[in-house]
DNA sequence: CTGTTAGCGCCTTCAA
DNA sequence: TTGAAGGCGCTAACAG
């Protein structure tokens, strides 16, 4: 660690201008910013094969910043996620990054940690940025107190020629690629009574979070003649397997079916109920959410609702600033071993 | 999707300037310059209370280009990942957003593919942000053709004064936080010879990867006496899946352990052994490597060599522009299910 | 087709 | 402490 290398370079002068490569090619400013990043090129020849070399030869860079001014528009979409490093939004980053960089866009990308006042806070600033567009992936938050300074705080964005894009539940006044976490939990919570299911729990997540209400409420909402058993949370790994000892401590009685909100809660059951020795799905079966790369490889491989996040991803930039997208596939249910067919 | 919702503001306005608040409170635009974003406020306090008013109440946000032209420096870092999806990156990626947010920073993500040519192609772009650093994060390659190209752009960066950081192997003349392959790849084989293993295979990765490729050899350079079998390809699952039944194909004769150099590769090689109905351990066992959050949810949980990416994330950040970091923890071994003891 | 010249939004001396 | 004015790097009319 801390390799600082010394460099020869020791002195450090400002990087080249536009100014610097006309001069060199002798040319004028002008007509060295078409030939670099005119639009319409109507440049002499010579003129901007000398403009060329002078650049590459001085190393030139065109100031993003100043062509952002000068422009009155920047180069850059702005994405908020609650936490890149969990699959669901990594997924969804990767296909907003892949649209934007087809459309020579830069993707700005900031962590909300599922805080609403975090969430408005860097709206705040990424607006500083003056966005071709500003992507928000995170849940929505069933207390709505915050609710009115976001969308206020996006409205003057969007007043002011930014265009929003939303990736999740559609509940604010702004373009959105919907995530479908109702119907998703509807068809799943069916297909598990086809399957033979009759008792269920849920890990529900955290009660703040729009998306896990969702899912949860379509999920019991589905099954209105059966017991189903309650149990809020965070919404990562650990919660999972906390809550699911917390079921286990509490006898797990007329439960046949876990249903996790998402993949990463259900693969942190899993782990609690391997720990306790409790088998899945002999004892219990297991369902989850999202259908993240892990829960095909978890054994028994998990039941869960897919989702194209990637898609999402690139959907909301389209939305946002044209360009070509997918149409994005319905939720889906994916039946494996976690969830067998039961024969009572 | 398309949900275009239409807005009652139609009419898109400039975003308030700064002169416009300074205006609304009847001070000078350097006035409204110091208060909102001066670094020593000598104000008057009954000024300074009426820009802000004026500010709050125009909904001004300091336009973050133009702060930067004049500033002659940007807010943000740019870095640099080979698939963000990946939670080797994602994970990194973490780390880095959060150093980042904690200096007021704002982190622009690019993806490269693991291609040079594009890596060199988005250094040059994200170099037009004049950003405070530049953080490299994928692997170096083992042709370097294009090394040079790399390094003059690096350097003609660091020339006019920006920082530039990698994650990985230390071999480019930068501050370089590095990800120990060689030495867990060591410590990885001494192990699993310990435990009475004999006969290895790697699952390489691509060729053209030095971090495959230390992994690769020091592995083998760790079992001088022990035949290794070593099988090329990409460094995804579904590679680690082709590779591993390859390998099948050809036989597994003496092959005890199979290495595959990421844990995403050897979860993919984990599957294909599933599909073919040979047990693990019980027929070959397998080890991977960076010790991801699945490697701990496969069953049989899986032996890795644990790496501190979200850690490394935020000290690359650290190295480049200051800040606090943890000390990086050394590469370790994580023996798990997936590699028990052999009683031959 | 080329060059001159205002700006773009902001910061920062420099006087007052 | 405050304001006027020049400048940051670049673009986009506007003449030539």
């Amino acid at each position: 660690m801390r390799v600082l290398k010394s460099r020869l370079k020791l002195v450090i002068e400002n990087p080249p201008t536009l100014y610097d490569v006309a001069r060199e090619a002798g040319v004028s400013l002008a007509t060295a910013s078409r030939v670099l990043n005119g639009s319409t090129r109507t440049v002499n020849e010579e003129f901007a094969e000398r403009v060329h070399a002078a650049a590459s030869q001085l190393g030139y860079t065109p100031n993003l910043s100043a062509q952002a001014v000068a422009r009155g528009a920047s180069s850059n979409v702005a994405l908020l996620v609650s936490d890149i490093a969990d699959p669901y939004f990594s997924s969804i980053a990767a296909g907003v990054i892949r649209a934007a960089e087809r459309e020579g866009l830069v993707v700005t990308i900031a962590v909300t940690d599922r805080k609403a006042a975090r969430e408005i806070q860097l709206v705040k600033l990424l607006r500083g940025q003056r966005p071709r567009a500003i992507v928000l992936a995170g849940s929505r938050f069933t207390d709505d107190s915050d609710r009115a300074t976001l969308v206020a705080e996006l409205d003057a964005f969007v007043g002011t020629g930014g265009r929003v894009a939303l990736i999740g539940q559609d509940e604010l006044p702004f373009d959105t690629v919907p995530i479908d976490n109702s119907g998703g939990s509807r068809l799943l919570a069916q297909a598990l009574v086809e399957l033979g299911y009759r008792g269920f729990a849920v890990l529900a997540g955290p009660a703040d979070l729009i998306t896990a209400r969702d899912r949860t409420e379509a999920f019991v909402g589905a099954l209105p003649q059966h017991p189903v058993a309650v149990v809020y949370g965070d919404f990562s790994r650990a919660a999972g397997y906390e809550a699911m000892s917390a079921l286990i401590d509490a006898g797990l009685e007329g439960i046949e079916l876990v249903f996790a909100v998402n993949d990463v809660m259900a693969v942190g059951a899993m782990a609690a109920l391997r720990d306790r020795g409790i088998d899945v799905p002999g004892r219990v079966a297991v369902a989850g959410y999202d259908d993240v790369s892990t829960a095909r490889d978890v054994t028994p491989a998990l039941t869960t609702v897919r989702l194209e996040l990637e898609d999402a991803g690139e959907a909301a930039v389209a939305l946002a600033i044209g360009g070509p997208h997918r149409q994005l596939a319905p939720a889906a249910v994916v039946l494996r071993d976690s969830t067998p067919r039961l024969s009572h």
